[in-house]
DNA sequence: ACTCTTTCTTAACCTACGTTAGACGCTCGG
DNA sequence: CCGAGCGTCTAACGTAGGTTAAGAAAGAGT
């Protein structure tokens, strides 16, 4: 059932046949289905148990009371949500799902004493809780010192190449569940301007979308426009023709 | 000698004496001087073991080849860089010491079984690294949905805000020792329309520089204008008068 | 087949911010 | 005391992207 968790976690660590069984473990104990547009978390809320992404994806967002909104992160098949977040009073940000969203429920106390029992398992999550403060980092770049094209080309150079990291590709070809205006409140653009956008990357060759799904036709020479440097995702095994550096 | 990190810690986890020995142990085995604008690692590095910082700012910050930087977070005394970075393989940001500073390299293996050994001072640990993902993505929504007034006015909410936390504020006053360019790539803004702003706040009675000085004369009216809600720094006991919500 | 609703698309116009350029004042080394 | 270098400040002008508005497409339910 957690099979893109654990696709992700081996891409960089060495897991044990237990390991692999208590991850399975730890995410059937309970799950969850949500539809798209629902709520899992809404900002004030006291934070609940972690929990894993099994299927879908949900975002995190920021509003202001006048209607203004940043999506600050895409949780993917395989993400935690989160690891430790039930350490604090109060949600800083809500979590919606984007599209139909399956979810495992982490009891806290599987995770104790993990760095003891199963330690290469422990660092394993470790990777990923700095991986995701990792692209954080990297949205706030990409928000803040890229131009609408290299944003937007950015988004989707990154939700590439980490649902690759998952095995949810085909060829040059994913799943793109988000409309334009979910598009313009992650790269902090209008919808008009995310529209104008898309259209100059399809003239380009460089996108083609049909319902839900993309293609890049040209990774290569997009992840070049965006400045898409893939080491801020920390896999092990970049492909070497899509990286700029 | 970590007196900012233990003053922030005890606003929200009761630490025995104990936990506050075993801090203040941590922080003594090596220290540290660098001097304004050294690099402590740059992107691209192998990360080096945890650190401290006792005394003096710092930055995070990415570039792109053509010279677009963008400062994606603020070390003050009392932060930790990076509890667990060294888990990957190579920093994708750079980290420069905006004032002259003094850390502490923390060894890992002071670091190990502490859930067990001192549960409560892991989790005050690990509720600093939550809080600092949690700034992050304040930021992200800082450069990407706010106007340039308030995104400046916003740091300087949250900078006093933190050094408060600290004890590093006197009355309405603390130190800014950020210039106008690192202001400007902390915001996404050029250095022009930083000068502009700041000029606007200061016209309008809310900022007041001198030297590496700043006042803030009024904070409530600061905050309101900034969107600041003090909520995603997680501490207990927020000014009331401080908050918008 | 119909409406209802959401999403996409484009055009026309506007403005918040960037860019370029230069003056002015520090401070620091010689 | 001088100049070099850096940081601040301002003005003039340009542009990337926002706003408003409205039509076309595409689903979704009946």
């Amino acid at each position: 059932m957690p099979r893109y968790l654990i696709r992700k976690l081996e891409q960089v660590a060495l897991l044990s046949p237990e390991d692999r069984r208590l991850i399975e473990e730890l995410a059937h104990r309970r799950t969850f289905r949500l539809a798209a547009g629902e709520e899992l978390a809404a900002e004030g809320d006291r934070p609940a148990a972690p929990r894993l992404f099994l299927e879908g994806w949900a975002c995190r967002s920021k509003s202001f009371a006048d209607g203004r909104r940043q999506i600050v992160g895409l949780l993917l098949p395989g993400d935690f949500f989160d690891l430790n977040l039930d350490l604090l009073q109060a949600m800083d940000h809500s979590v919606a799902a984007v599209t139909p969203v399956l979810l495992a429920e982490i009891r806290r106390d599987a995770l104790e004493g993990l760095a003891e029992r199963r330690p290469a398992l422990a660092r394993a999550l470790a990777w990923d809780t700095l991986v995701q403060a990792s692209i954080q980092r990297e949205w706030t770049l990409n928000v803040g010192r890229r131009t609408a094209l290299e944003r937007v080309a950015h988004l989707l150079c990154e939700i590439f190449r980490r649902l690759e990291a998952v095995g949810l590709t085909e060829g040059a070809a994913c799943e793109l569940p988000l409309n334009q205006t979910e598009l313009a409140d992650a790269t902090g653009l209008s919808v008009v301007h995310v529209n104008r956008v898309l259209r100059r990357l399809r003239i380009a060759g460089l996108l083609r979308l049909r319902g839900r799904q993309m293609e890049l036709p040209d990774l290569p020479a997009l992840n070049r426009l965006a400045l898409f440097s893939p080491g801020y995702l920390h896999l092990a095994r970049p492909k070497p023709e899509a990286s700029i550096r």
